[in-house]
DNA sequence: CTGCGCCATCGCGTTTTCCGAACCCACGCT
DNA sequence: AGCGTGGGTTCGGAAAACGCGATGGCGCAG
């Protein structure tokens, strides 16, 4: 079966016209190469070169050829060229776990940024939430992933994002039982609630604890695009991030209720930190929240 | 060093997905496929397939190398299929040796009819003499040659051709000398001899032999074309062929002297008689010569 | 939890490859 | 004429590469 290193004894005697100088070209002994010039005419059935006491002189079939040669060699070369030029690429898979809306969080930059950047990365954005997310991250189901709330977790860095006001949000159906906005008089009309883990939990419940006073638990919606949902269908009222419901043609409003905001958070492993499709990750991530810190990880070299 | 049979080897894993089946395709084991994949990712530094339980999933590098590699080896394919297709063409050398006027013996058409049919066979046209052919043949010097007058030499097989007409020329200086054409006057004139194993010589001998005279001799040259020139010159008189001289212009013009025709042949060694690239030859020569009975030499299959 | 399909690894035998030495041949020099 | 030089080829043994069967680990389906 013919080899590259036929072909690449073909051309280098073919343009040396002697064996020795040949060989010398090609890091190995004469005799070595006159047994590849041998082999290759003996798997070819044609005769590549005249032996001449002054060397090698290619036929005419050999002259007809050596283009071919060539371009063999040049197309092999161009394979082995672009897969050294993709050796250092950022290279492999990300799993990122989003916690609410898709829009809000940038996915579609995140993605044509690392796209762009890196395109041999796959991405994979996988819906979820926050109290679904960190479980996922550390047992390793999922590479980073968007939070809300504050976290004293050591296994887990955590970067800042932005934060994400919220607001009461009530059905238009129940607007003749919602004459002012006083939290005990809230906490008697029915409430969707989110799970005990969410921050946002947190948040209806530091209010109402504040006045007193218990909400009126109706269900349990842990997406956010399911809670507003069902606001909008008058099952209750929902603590959602302002400005994701309202407006004339919209079913639910906004109450006027002073809520604390939460911080919106990006979390990796504190031991992938170093690792560079996490890095590279990141970097994108901060030009498309516009973070200025870099992150203090420097980057090992490949 | 990176071969082709780990480009092989890549591309029937990549369509096949699977080391197994494409082990089988290849007629070879599949840890031979395993280590071909691997030694080829360790040259390259790349990793090329995802190795899944359910078989190897190309990863985006390899799915961006394996048009790159097909490439490759479709380029070595055609290297040896152009290669196969030139497996059978006659090849090799001829050397014809010349004892005449170039375009007498039609050697440009020859010449022609030989590169169309057989492009990597080359042809040496070599100058000379009847006289100097016939033991450079004997040497293997020449594989073919044209030859003036008949011989009867088993070694060699004879390709009748055409009659040379002779004439005897002479110089216009010397017309006064030349009151009618008796032979016994002629043969005091001075004649340009020809080489005394040239059939032209032997012509010229039986002619003053039937009268019993001897010529008187001047110089001898065994080219054509000097005795022409010599002719011209007004050496002496010679013996050429009919209608290589003559008209107004010309310092030599021909005398009606009777003469016998000399047999114009083609000698190819006997023993070469079956060879391919003689066979190829005398088709040729046929074709420009209009010759109507094939040689009874049946080519043998290569 | 057992069986199946998949890939990786490990020795071992065999084939290929390579090397140095010796050889043949043509040419040029003495 | 003799001989040295430079070219390619051939030869035998050592070394490397290669391929194979057996084995192992792993995920998944029944």
């Amino acid at each position: 079966m013919m080899e590259l290193y036929h072909l690449r004894t073909f051309v280098a005697v073919a343009e040396e016209r002697n064996l020795t100088r040949a060989s010398e070209r090609l890091f190995t002994s004469q005799p070595a190469i006159s047994a590849h010039i041998k082999a290759l005419e003996e798997t070819l059935g044609v005769t590549l070169f005249d032996r001449t006491p002054k060397g090698m002189r290619l036929t005419s079939v050999g002259e007809d050829l050596l283009p071919r040669a060539r371009r063999a060699l040049a197309a092999a070369g161009d394979f082995v060229q672009h897969a050294r030029s993709l050796r250092h690429e950022i290279t492999g898979s990300v799993r990122i776990g989003l916690n609410t809306d898709a829009r809000f969080l940038r996915v579609a930059a995140l993605q044509t940024g690392l796209a762009a950047r890196h395109p041999h990365l796959d991405v994979a954005m996988l819906g979820g939430t926050t109290w679904l997310n960190l479980p996922a991250l550390r047992a390793g189901k999922l590479d980073a992933a968007f939070i809300s709330g504050t976290f004293s977790d050591s296994d887990l860095t955590l970067h800042y994002l932005c934060d994400e006001p919220l607001v009461v949000a009530a059905p238009k159906a129940m607007r003749a039982r919602i004459t002012d906005v006083d939290i005990a008089r809230l906490a008697r009309l029915p409430w969707v609630f989110t799970s005990p883990d969410c921050a946002y939990f947190k948040v209806m419940h530091a209010l109402f604890h504040a006045n007193g006073c218990e909400p009126m638990r109706t269900l349990l919606a842990d997406q956010e695009d399911a809670m507003i949902e069902l606001v909008r269908a008058g099952v209750g009222l929902g603590i959602v991030r302002a400005g994701v419901i309202g407006g004339d043609a919209d079913s639910a409003y906004e109450l006027p209720v002073p809520l604390p905001s939460v911080p919106l958070q990006f979390a990796v492993l504190r031991e992938r930190a170093g690792d560079l499709v996490i890095g590279a990750l990141m970097e994108v991530l901060r030009e498309v929240w516009e973070l200025e810190m870099p992150v203090g990880v420097a980057c090992e070299a490949g």
